[in-house]
RNA sequence: GCACUCGUAGCUCAGCUGGAUAGAGCGUUGCCCUCCGAAGGCAAAGGUCACAGGUUCGACUCCUGUCGAGUGCGCCA
């Protein structure tokens, strides 16, 4: 996939598109002049920041990457680009070193233009257009509407969520969807479980919940419910007969639990699909689709062969229905129908997929616990069939959370009921920290969530630490008025910012100018924490300048003496303060003014 | 047995499509508030990137194997 930095706008600029371009130009050219091979492939060349500052601003691979396919020495390849880029007015230096990179240095005053494109940008500065190909579909929690969401499902909804927000910032059309399994056993055992509480409403002593229905006291208002709609009536009934009423009624209440849930972490999706759906109202879309993969034969009657681990008591070598999906890359092929007749989960997926791609995405992203990791293959396949190629799957994957309390472990118990829900957690620690505590790690790396540290305000804690950055950004904002009442960011943005040259003020600015390349490239892997990650640095590069004038008073933001410096500092903060709010609403985390 | 994910500082973790001397926080040691918010900053110490091969100008990153951890393996969802 090419990268896209695209802007709007009048004239945004951005650094590192900018000078890639202007190597992209001058290798054209030396290509033109007959100094290189003509129709190199340049999707490897590369603008970035080296990691030593005294290699310059900038540094580029493009000898480095370009010699093997041009024939030629690194070094020779990399003295000729040199010579280019040096004719740059905006380059100062250039020169090759090491193994053939490339250093660049370029003029300060690109660097200005850097904070007022910024500024010019506003809440637009990061966004890309690289989505224009197509819709993209995140579908994440899918929690069985069995009961209030624990904190696992939260890991998923925050993930999924800061994945489809960061999507939609990339330039995707995101549609967040929520799909119900309301069609299988769990459901039943959900209606029997609500059955139990409306006797018990009803005044009968049920004493313990039987092994294998759900013992949550979350059932009860559920009884309750029930029995002010219906009275005695049910009790008479047959199970078969009570059962669909007291089912779709607990569905509906457990999923506004959810819904609740969700949004109590600023979660709210566009689409609720239900499962039932796809065979209710006269037609079963499940067999449309497994009539439509028999036409291409891809179904076919088989028997697998029994699983190698432990022995599975009751295996039964029985012929049954199975969907080619070892064509597909998967191990093996899966059954689709019940040995009761009745549709496999996966059945249902291979519909439910199917509609989602009848509905025109083309890119699809799933969010997984890793307890379903061996489900990846089997639902890519499936992807991959049904389209006929043409749509990509994505599933992300993410471990499960520890939570702990003074590094001791909580255990959570279902049989007892006493699990610790999301509700919970995020009413003690807040949103803001859930969310950024959840992102702030690696989706497949296990995360150890701490009460005590959660809740703590310190640098041990980068919830803290990112927003502190722009609550201080603020403050300035405030206090700048004593000095210069008629100074604001308005003012700033069409100031002359020639005495910002410091180099912590300048290695903040090159943190700003990465903003949309880690956009792209955390949207391009369905990666949201490379974001909080990098708002991480963004603050701590402001927090570094901000104690540089602890030392340096000529360095403080707000400068008595001179107007146009404190204009100039402002500018540049309120560029910090736009990348930080910017990157944080992607992340869904708010960014305060004020935070004593 | 097979598949997936993982193994980086004492601890918890980053490391972008393969780039230059592998980074951060915590913890440890020593510093910095008469001064824009110290919820902050500076410095020191701390590494066989699990192990062994391979690919190449170059490997924490890619390939193979070994060891170790987690998850899963018709008809649950």
């Amino acid at each position: 996939m090419r990268t896209c930095h695209a802007t709007q706008g009048p004239s945004p600029m951005n650094v590192f598109t900018a000078i890639e371009q202007l190597v992209r130009e001058q290798l054209a050219a030396l290509a033109a002049e007959g100094a290189l091979p003509a129709g190199l492939d340049l999707s490897a060349v590369a603008v970035e920041t080296p990691r030593d500052p005294t290699h310059g601003d900038l540094a580029t691979n493009a000898a480095l990457v370009l010699a093997k396919a041009a024939r030629m020495k690194p070094r020779d390849i990399a003295d000729k680009l040199v010579a280019k880029l040096k004719a740059d007015p905006r380059v100062t230096k250039a020169e090759a070193a090491g193994p053939g990179f490339i250093n660049i240095t370029l003029d300060v005053a690109l660097w200005h233009q850097q904070i007022v494109s910024i500024l010019q940008e506003g809440a637009g500065y990061g966004r890309l257009n690289a989505g224009q190909g197509g819709a993209v579909n995140v579908e994440y929690v899918s929690a069985n509407p069995t009961g209030p969401m624990h904190v696992g499902h939260c890991r998923n909804a925050v993930v999924g969520d800061a994945i489809a927000n960061l999507l939609a910032f990339a330039g995707y059309d995101v549609t967040r969807e929520y799909y119900i399994n309301d069609a299988g056993g769990q459901v039943d055992t959900l209606a029997r479980s609500a059955h139990l509480r409306y006797r018990e409403a009803l005044g009968e002593t049920i004493g313990d919940i039987p092994e294998g229905l759900y013992p949550g006291d979350y059932l009860k208002p559920v009884g309750t419910a029930l029995a002010q709609q219906h009275g005695k009536r049910l009790l008479g009934l047959a199970e078969a007969d009570w059962l669909p009423e007291v089912k779709a009624t607990a569905i509906a209440a457990m999923l506004a639990m959810i819904r609740e849930d969700l949004a109590s972490l600023g979660i709210k999706h566009d689409v609720f699909f239900s499962e039932r759906s796809l065979t209710a109202g006269g037609e079963d879309r499940v067999a449309d689709t497994i009539a439509w993969l028999q036409q291409r034969d891809l179904v076919y009657t088989g028997t697998l062969p029994p699983p190698k681990g432990e022995a599975i008591e009751d295996w039964e070598d029985r012929p049954q229905t199975l969907f080619r999906s070892s064509k597909f890359g998967d191990d093996l092929d899966r059954a689709l129908k019940k040995s009761d007749g009745g549709y496999t989960y996966f059945a249902s997926d291979l519909a439910y997929h199917r509609d989602k791609l009848k509905r025109g995405f083309t890119h699809l992203v799933n969010v997984l616990g890793a307890d379903h990791s061996g489900y990846a293959k089997r639902i890519k396949a499936a992807v991959s069939a049904l389209s006929e190629g043409r749509a990509e799957m994505d599933v992300q994957f993410y471990q499960f959370v520890k939570l702990m309390k003074n590094g001791e472990p909580l255990t959570m118990s279902k049989r007892s009921g006493t699990f610790i829900t999301l509700r919970d957690v995020v009413d003690e620690v807040g949103r803001d920290a859930v969310r950024f505590m959840m992102l702030y790690r690696k989706n497949d790396a296990a995360l150890d969530f701490d009460f005590a540290k959660v809740t703590e305000q310190s640098k041990d804690n980068p919830v803290f630490y990112v927003q502190y950055a722009h609550a201080r950004a603020a403050s300035v904002f405030r206090n700048v008025r004593l000095s210069f009442p008629e100074l604001d960011l308005a003012a700033a943005r069409t100031t002359d910012l020639s005495s910002l040259g410091d180099a912590a003020e300048i290695e903040l600015v090159k943190q700003l100018a990465a903003f949309p390349k880690i956009i792209n490239g955390a949207a391009r892997a369905h990666e949201p924490h490379r974001l909080a990650f990098y708002l991480f640095d963004v603050a701590s590069a402001f927090h570094q300048l901000w104690a540089r004038g602890n030392d340096s008073p000529h360095l403080r933001f707000i400068q008595p003496s001179s107007k146009t410096a404190t204009a100039a500092r402002l500018a540049l903060i309120g560029a910090t303060q736009q990348v930080i709010s910017s990157g944080l609403s992607v992340l869904g985390v708010e960014a305060p003014q004020e935070m004593r």
